[in-house]
DNA sequence: TTGAAAGCGGTACCAG
DNA sequence: CTGGTACCGCTTTCAA
């Protein structure tokens, strides 16, 4: 029934040059009726062609299309673990943001392993992709700067751009997008809360020593605990991976060694989980015994019992940002057809922390408000 | 500094033709080297063009490779929603299986949209991918059957695939694969574990009616109850959307209309979370006073206090089969040239009741071990 | 308005 | 072994 060739073994894929055939035109015709090009074409050809094509169940070759010009923009996002809550929630923003400016997206994960991101980043460089996307908090060790530095000026050359989402911005003049958010600010609040309801002995589980957000947390906490004048104790600091094990390692621990502690400080909504399991175990109540806040706000936080107390990151906002960033850019760039001034840019937003049931006053003092929401945009 | 020419506007990506120039050797040479051809090539030349390709930091251009035939293979997965654990985790095997394999992979959200996952599949279609895993339980109505066939035939002709992860196979000779679980098994034994606890007045929470996975872990739950001679209460029969809600408010409900009930089936972890938070609200206690199960074990399930007793998917598995499935079927197709037989393909996986605490006898009854772990392959 | 033909960047066949 | 070149399927001048 079909005028499909069959060529050797594979059914042959119907080509713009079928479609012209049986509607009698030429393939330039059909290109000019298919590939919205506003060039003029006869109603008769117009119509005979979309009849053809729907007989035939025509679609463009997009690789075809794409060498020749008129592709569509495809963003990548490279995350390290897809069943992430934070991360699905970043790469729905993306994908979201994509498909509404009808853009494609390509995911990759990378396990963690840097081998495998570089791998990514390349296959997405021949990909063509008008953007790679990079999710999550980064290690600080082995030249990070140097290694981003390296991915954004590769897909900058090919046209492409990197974009960093939830990392530390890059020094220099980098042609790479940041879209960050107030992770330390968001920390200082969350522990201004438990410090301003009469808190002291704060057992702190930002997450691991050589993730920045982990530092960023960490810090935030100091910072917190200096404005108040409470001294920070090393003895109540414990790091870990960002698991619900460290979590309640961590507590189990405190437990035996400083188990005067009042309250839970804990990196992620996470670490929080496996703190308040650990807590339970040892016949200690939450919030009356001990205290926990969370960091995140994922879904998991308002599914615990008590609900949890933690700061909210605009994870899915975050991704829609970074998508519209580079779209935006990536306009602009056509016009101006040249870059003229710097070609990185920062994109911080705010946090702030969202009270439910986790946190007990421990005494009275002074309560203060510290929430935090701010979009702070710095181009460089 | 580099020799890339700068056409207009914009950079111009490196090319074999740049690469083959700068080494003063032929493209063709250079394509041999690159390709991962077996074919003949000196290692003076080999040597030179690796130098120059590092040096340019070039890579080969995806769409001029897929147009001239040897593209990498792509899988689209295309999820309604990225963020729900469960989809989240077969996407993570999907993906997984794809990496290992030097495939890539394609996302899509359609949002339990059925005009956009449409024109994903066609897109899908125009981008030539060697499969489409279509994710999640499926709405019974409005044509589910001829739509999917439409989708499988209309892939089948571009010598793509279809596949259908957590879905209702398809009747009749369509070109399609499915990987589904055994839902209503699993759901016969939850039910049957809740039975043999003792329980009678059971509170069953499916979700929602017109949703296939919903409707056979409903049916599964009757089957239990008759295996045990008791009595189906469509009293305590409540259906609404897998979510959080819709547990808290059927069992709100339920509360006031028939507080008898003992145990709470609910059709998801998810609603059972919300199921616990009502009954807490209630001031009941889990699973003192009354008892509860799930169903998926997402990670949740073991983060809530008390862990929930649940049935086991293999999520991640299935998506991990799917792509193996897809890419044996795709490799022996190469070699067979023409399909011989059935061109439909149905893999079950089993599942099983993990028993956490969520559950507590309720009078002593014989009890029965109900853990089914199987996995069928019928081909037809 | 329409059609013919020149690429886009690679791969692979066919001569040397 | 190496080089020349005819496609792959589509878009887009350039003429007619």
């Amino acid at each position: 029934m079909s005028q499909r060739k069959t060529t050797g073994d594979a059914v042959a894929r119907v080509t713009i040059r079928d479609v012209a055939e049986r509607a009698g035109v030429s393939v330039a015709s059909v290109s000019r009726v298919l590939s919205g090009s506003n060039y003029p074409v006869s109603d008769t050809v117009r119509s005979r062609v979309m009849q053809v094509v729907r007989d035939l169940d025509y679609v463009t070759n997009a690789h075809a299309r794409s060498l020749a010009g008129m592709g569509t923009p495809t963003v990548a996002i490279l995350i390290n673990n897809v069943t992430a809550a934070a991360f699905a929630h970043i790469a729905k923003g993306v994908e979201g943001a994509a498909t509404l400016r009808g853009w494609l997206s390509l995911v990759g994960t990378t396990g963690d392993d840097p081998e495998r991101e570089l791998a990514l980043v390349d296959l997405m460089r021949q990909q063509g992709v008008a953007a790679v996307v990079l999710l999550g908090g980064a290690y600080d060790h082995d030249g990070y700067q140097l290694r981003m530095a390296r991915f954004a000026r590769s897909l900058d050359a090919v046209g492409s751009h990197l974009v960093l989402v939830g990392r530390p911005p890059l020094q220099g003049d980098v042609p790479a997008t940041t879209v960050d958010y107030d992770n330390e600010s968001g920390a200082y609040a969350m522990a201004g809360h438990l410090l301003s309801a009469g808190h002291r002995r704060i057992l702190t589980l930002p997450g691991p020593a050589e993730l920045s957000t982990a530092q960023g947390r960490l810090n935030g906490a100091r910072r917190a605990f200096e404005a108040y004048g409470v001294p920070f104790d090393r003895g109540l600091l414990r790091q870990g991976p960002y698991d619900e094990a460290y979590g309640y390692a961590a507590v189990d621990a405190a437990l035996h060694e400083t188990p005067d502690f009042t309250a839970v400080l804990a990196g992620s909504d996470i670490v929080a989980a496996g703190a308040m399991q650990a807590l339970r175990a040892a016949g200690l109540r939450v919030p009356e015994d001990v205290s926990i806040t969370g960091y995140d706000d994922i879904p998991l936080a308002s599914q615990l019992t008590p609900q949890l107390t933690t700061v909210h990151v605009p994870y899915e906002e975050m991704g829609r940002v970074a998508l519209h960033a580079v779209a935006d850019r990536r306009k602009s760039a056509g016009a101006e057809a040249r870059r003229t001034g710097p070609n990185a840019e920062h994109l911080v937003l705010g946090t702030h922390v969202v009270v439910r049931n986790s946190v007990r006053s421990s005494k009275r003092y002074p309560r203060v408000t510290a929430s935090v929401r701010t979009a702070t945009k710095v181009s460089r």
